[in-house]
DNA sequence: ACCGTAACATCACAGCTGTGTGGTAAACAA
DNA sequence: TTGTTTACCACACAGCTGTGATGTTACGGT
């Protein structure tokens, strides 16, 4: 066997590399000499470990989905073991949410990437894939918290966050993380006095 | 005076041409040659309309945000007299959906020219403009209906508004237009009924 | 008839892109 | 030591990009 790299890291040192130049200057500028130079490597290193620039976008963009699942399921992990619902429904939504560093960072790359699925059809499987995981996730925890209209609901809230993060990573300045927070808080609240609403006027 | 040309038909062929390209497959299709097929025409024409890529860009998204506030004023003037406002806002507020093909074109090439305004500063004054007009339309809405927590609730239809938007245009196939209006209402009908419970709780 | 000019066309060039191809160096097995 | 394989480097090439520069029409006023 040759050379010893770690070729994990060295991937994950690349899709870092694709990951900044996504935030700074979208898709056009995630080029493969780009890459490379943000990488601090040169071209054909790169191109050693993906084949094809495709290669490498469709890649990156499974990486960011990865974390930001991870994320998901480590809060649902964590906070499984006798944790508030409304508290874990705060925290995972939140997820989703440009309110710090690390997760404008995912935030932005995983809707630059979305976006580009619009024409690219490479990205249309982690495109349904996303679609369809966020809404699983919402629709899980309003039926775990009884809300009524699951699947109005469920389409309300999902626009409702990537409308959010939307904004949130697009317009500057954004609104602020705080005014973020209190629009979901705000909503989930109405949630549940709508749904309270409900219940009291039919019991069950 | 030379040539005889109707110069607004022939910025109009041209915006089409872009905005045509910019639906099929993002900026990067927008380029100059490319829109000059696209309209028929040789690119020393449209570079005599346009002195730049930048110009012929911006001014289409100065364009398309024009046909939009068109479309709003003209709602707003057509139902000004003597128009049920509850239907007036659910008309306005349509009017930034992509619910048949005309809006889902403008907003689309609307969606595409904002998310370009992250990395591009020469979209930056129409990206706030934008953000201020939605805000502004939306607080004024929620102001004469006489909404509590206008700055808050004013965020929240503004992502959802967004939101739904973000979701009819990008992923495929998108939340129908009916689905897309049932959640609207939803959230409308919710605004009222949560105001009536302010409002019966403490009178005035 | 003439000419200025708006409208359009063409050529050229540097810069960037992805990628095919081939070379080089280092670590390990034999 | 020899050889193999992995990791990496370098060159080349066609294709696209925006744009500067320089034509070429065709119409309108005089």
């Amino acid at each position: 066997m040759p050379r010893k790299v770690d070729v994990a890291r060295r991937r994950q040192q690349i899709f870092d590399a694709v990951f900044r130049l996504l935030v700074r200057g979208g898709v056009e500028q995630a080029s493969l000499r780009k890459v490379a130079d943000e990488a601090g490597l040169n071209i054909g290193a790169v191109r050693n470990y993906f084949d094809s620039h495709q290669e490498l976008m469709t890649a990156a963009a499974r990486e960011v989905l990865d974390r930001i699942t991870a994320r998901l399921t480590a809060d649902a992990a964590e906070l499984e073991a006798g944790a508030d619902r409304a508290e874990l429904t705060r925290t995972m939504l939140s997820e989703l949410l440009p309110l710090d560093d690390v997760r404008r960072y995912e935030t932005t790359v995983m809707f630059t990437l979305v976006e580009q699925g619009r024409f690219t059809p490479a990205y249309a499987a982690l495109s349904r894939e996303i679609y369809r995981g966020t809404r699983q996730l919402i629709r899980e925890i309003l039926t775990r918290a009884g809300i009524a209209d699951v699947e109005v609901e469920t389409e309300r809230l999902a626009a409702l966050i990537d409308g959010l993060a939307f904004n949130g990573i697009t317009y500057q300045p954004p609104p602020s993380p705080e005014l973020q927070l209190q629009v979901l808080d705000f909503h989930l609240d109405q949630l549940r006095q709508a749904n309270r609403g409900r219940s009291s006027r039919r019991p069950g």
